[in-house]
RNA sequence: GCGCCAGUAGCUCAGUUGGAUAGAGCAUCGGCCUUCUAAGCCGAGGGUCUGGGGUUCGAAUCCCUACUGGCGUGCCA
């Protein structure tokens, strides 16, 4: 809002002048202090249009604005900036603001569009890995901001519950059955699943349909067992996922897709449009005439559809179901595959430029300073679960988070369970902490704040530069959050947390909010210091951890 | 070969889309607890933003190029 005031009052300080103006001049908190708060290069970006030095206009700008109230300071700087420092006054009621306004920071930003964010759709053929942690945190906070800045965004799973994998899977559960049973079953084979969840599921297995399953026609065996597989797997996941706080909006089944016959819809528009031919016995989608590198196949030569068909029949139902935008939150090894995608949703009818995709890079474990070694062929990978019992939730989402997510993610679980400075985590929660004690205390001496006691007198007590410097970090909160919906870069709500953290941190070592000398100066840093409380509870309720009264 | 992503302090990473003296955390070194939680704070050192060109008032950021690393380039999913 108040960078939205200097805008207009810049824009009437041309006009009064008699000065064009270049309307893409900006006007940003410089990263500099010394800078002001906030800095315009109207005078750079209009200098041609007026044909005079730049220095000469914002020396003419700032001699205007000075003038006004709201501003402390207006001062020129190096080829013609204009720096605007705000008075306090201006800070002190957008104090009051943010603590009377319910979710501060919250906005019509979004415009109400509709976005599905799909992510981690994982097979259901094992626990959720390290990656899909990494997706879950990042897809679940993106979409909790997204909400918050005013979008309609849902979060969606997809299972991918019909190939192959499936089929290797059942077949794996099946031979720890029989070897429970007592049968030989001589080598497991290499490509079957490893992992020791597949021998928890056959017991259960046997203690639930017992040895009759063998009695069935091998086909219905097979059906049976992975149907029970496909449940038992997806509650796992569920269950892994609500550890997490990561509930979704919507699943949806790969299998039910193709027994509702949308693959064939899919497959007829496509034909409709001229986009498919039979060449070699296969049936193939001529994609490259829309973007991608080379033509795909649809249905293989033994009559199958590839995996494209379902994805592309999926991606239909999205734009069906009314979704403006789709962002996909794949893993590094799916970018060449995205073309294709986008050639499919042309082809359709709808603007491939609605599909977004994240990849999210991998993962690497450290511990004691060596990389953890993942291994699905061994069975050996590290769980979701696994991590989550050992660094705990809040530590795991925070660090998921904490970086953006094309780069490559090395998680040190050593730091991740520190309880110290060096954990990220626990320095903010610690801010959260002490002002929870700090209000304590001031309660414990029967002083507390009520709305009647707060009024713009009492806060000019808050003078300190760090009292004024908190008030400006809670100010941008607002900002902060737009440009991560847009930008879908959550990373920077840890950024901006923990900056917050520091500041009060800083804050507290320098000055007592509990102090003797004055009722008022206590009352209005108390007040100051429930604001702080209130932006951090939100963050962390964006980012999915908690806020602990006491540490 | 072609395509995508990346290369910033010893390490892990930010850098608000082209702004002013490139920033954090960790690690290292030196200080601060009789005072609301020291899970904290203050200070110091540490940089050819991978190299080279270009675009302009101005480049870590945009363009070209070379190098290095990761991934992709199936009638696998």
């Amino acid at each position: 809002m108040i960078k939205e005031k200097i805008i207009s009052d810049l824009k009437s300080c041309m006009k009064f002048l008699k000065l064009e103006y270049n309307e893409n001049f900006t006007v940003e908190t410089p990263k500099n202090t010394d800078h002001g708060d906030l800095s315009t290069n109207i005078a750079l970006v209009s200098s041609k249009l007026n044909r005079a030095n730049p220095r000469i206009i914002a020396e003419k700008i700032a001699e205007k604005l000075v003038k006004k109230r709201d501003y402390k300071k207006v001062e020129v700087a190096g080829p013609g900036f204009v720096n605007f420092t705000l008075a306090n006054s201006i800070l002190h009621a957008a104090l009051q603001t943010i603590v009377s306004t319910p979710n501060y920071g919250a906005s019509d930003f979004g415009k109400k569009e509709k976005i599905l964010i799909e992510f981690i759709s994982a097979n259901p053929t094992g626990p959720l890995n390290i990656v899909s942690a990494r997706a879950a945190a990042y897809g679940d906070t993106l979409c909790r901001i997204m909400n918050y800045v005013g979008f309609h965004a849902i979060r969606e799973f997809y299972i991918n519950d019909a190939g192959n994998q499936v089929d290797i899977l059942a077949e794996s559960l099946e031979l720890r059955f029989r070897e429970i049973l007592g049968e030989n079953i001589g080598e497991f084979p290499l490509e079957a699943y490893h992992g020791e969840y597949v021998k928890e599921l056959a017991h259960l297995l046997n203690s639930t349909e017992g040895s009759k399953l063998l009695h069935f026609p091998e086909k219905d065996r097979l059906e049976r067992i992975k149907k029970f597989a496909l449940k038992e797997i997806h509650s796992m996941q569920v269950n892994s996922l609500t550890k997490f706080d990561v509930n979704f909006d919507s699943w949806v089944s790969e299998r039910a897709l193709r027994s509702q016959g949308i693959l064939e819809e899919a497959l007829s528009y496509l034909a409709e449009k001229g986009y498919t031919y039979e060449s070699e016995e296969a049936v193939w989608f001529a994609s490259s005439q829309l973007g991608d590198e080379k033509d795909r196949v649809l249905i293989k030569s033994d009559g199958n559809p590839t995996y494209l068909v379902p994805d592309i029949a999926y991606h239909l139902t999205k734009f069906q179901r009314g979704h403006q935008t789709l962002i996909d939150v794949l893993g590094p090894d799916h970018h060449g595959y995205v073309p294709r995608l986008k050639a499919a949703i042309n082809a359709l009818g709808y603007d491939e430029n609605a599909l977004e995709v994240v990849f999210l890079q991998q993962v690497n474990l450290f511990e004691d300073g060596e990389q953890v070694k993942m291994s699905k062929r061994a069975g050996k990978i590290v769980t979701m679960d696994e991590l989550i019992d050992d660094v705990g939730k809040d530590a795991a989402r925070f660090f998921f988070i904490n970086r953006k997510p094309s780069a490559h993610l090395n998680f040190d679980l050593e730091l991740a369970k520190k309880k110290s400075s060096e954990n990220p985590v626990f320095y903010c929660q610690y801010a959260y902490a002490r002002i929870s004690s700090i209000i304590e205390k001031a309660e414990n001496e029967n002083i507390t704040i009520t709305t009647e006691d707060i009024n713009l007198k009492l806060l000019r007590k808050l003078n300190k530069p760090n009292e004024l410097l908190l008030i400006k970090k809670m100010i941008s909160l607002g900002a902060v959050l737009n440009l991560i919906a847009e930008k879908r870069e959550p990373h920077h709500l840890a950024e901006y947390t923990h900056e917050l953290a520091t500041m009060f941190h800083k804050y507290y070592q320098k000055h007592k909010v509990v102090t003797k000398k004055s009722r008022d100066t206590t009352k209005a840093r108390l007040y100051l210091i429930s604001a702080v409380k209130k932006i951090l509870a939100i963050t962390f309720d964006l980012m999915g951890i908690s806020a602990p009264e006491k540490m």
